[in-house]
DNA sequence: TACAATTTTCACAAATTACTGAAAGTTCGA
DNA sequence: TCGAACTTTCAGTAATTTGTGAAAATTGTA
């Protein structure tokens, strides 16, 4: 499996991305290679074109399965398995959205819960106790968020986006809506 | 300087969480320190506390610096200098949210930028840019609502968040708005 | 069921990243 | 300008994470 120069730079890229997302490197490169080729790859061509053992692919398609990220589907007379991403960028978006919140928000928000849960005695509890309400609150607010866009479908959530600078504004039609 | 089993576990809680976030585990677990504890500290009590080297601290603590996470501040009458965190929760949320940007979505759309100036000659190459594009106007637009979010003051910002699940019916308001 | 094709697991090796103590550097007051 | 108080740097070590090859497990089909 050759890769151009063009892949290969996007690879190498995303590679020290995946780092900085929790995945590690070879995992973002995988994704890249994945998410750049049109067509579905298996195992044995994802580790010659990123010139790794054929065991780490295994791996690495575990882990990506396990982050929903990637679809395997048959080609009739073959029995490999291969491997694609979704078409739709804003699918891999919204699931790698809901799949970070899964591992790290919903942990911490428990975390966080548990602290205000317990009977603060000292000062020093105290204060913590009201800085981990103020966490609480924020990541809350952040997951009710994720959640709304889980929904969303990708034209809206596009829609959403586009809006960017507007958001403030319509924030104020809001208000003032409200005050009617 | 002792540490309450509630800062304790918030403290190893996060410095898990650290890693997760491009932090490491050591970061991390300075930065709830410092977040969960109302008076400035200084390097000692924070090495005390964690029960990690001095030099290990100082280096932490440049690295915060360079995340504009943490305030230096004197104590009149000492030498030491002594740290804290902004007493705004939102303002952390915002900085953090910022500095990511700047190190990790910001370089990435340039990559994504610098491939869609080259002349994709195979088939595969023009795929490629394809999703190149995708995403890069995907990241465009989150930047873009990064930056807004920069300009929002705490409360503005908090009003937003909490708009949660009613989002998606501003969003249809500012169709039939527009519509108008 | 047997067997070849394919995938997964896992113990170890390699690479990377984080931590430490000692030494060097800085700052400030006398 | 000296020296004590404090901070930073850095080379080496420790810890963690990632990658590999060999072997085991699974799968599909004749």
């Amino acid at each position: 499996m050759k890769i151009t120069p063009m892949t290969q730079s996007l690879v190498l890229h995303f590679g020290e991305m995946g780092s900085r997302w929790g995945l590690n490197r070879t995992l973002g490169q995988m994704y890249a290679l994945i998410v750049l080729t049109e067509a579905p790859l298996n195992a044995d061509q994802i580790s010659e074109a990123l010139q790794i053992s054929r065991s780490n692919v295994s791996m690495g398609l575990k882990e990506l399965k396990s982050w929903n990220l990637i679809k395997l589907q048959h080609i009739p007379g073959d029995r490999k398995e291969y491997f694609s991403a979704p078409s739709d960028i804003w699918e891999i978006a919204r699931t790698l959205v809901l799949e970070r919140r899964k591992r790290e928000l919903d942990p911490t928000l428990s975390t966080l819960r548990d602290a205000l849960m317990e009977q603060a005695t000292s000062e020093a509890d105290q204060y913590a106790q009201m800085r981990v309400k103020q966490m609480h609150d924020l990541l809350e607010m952040v997951t009710l968020w994720t959640t709304e866009l889980q929904g969303m479908s990708s034209d809206k959530l596009a829609a959403l986006l586009k809006l960017g600078e507007g958001i403030s504004k319509l924030l104020d039609v809001k208000d003032k809506l409200l005050l009617r």
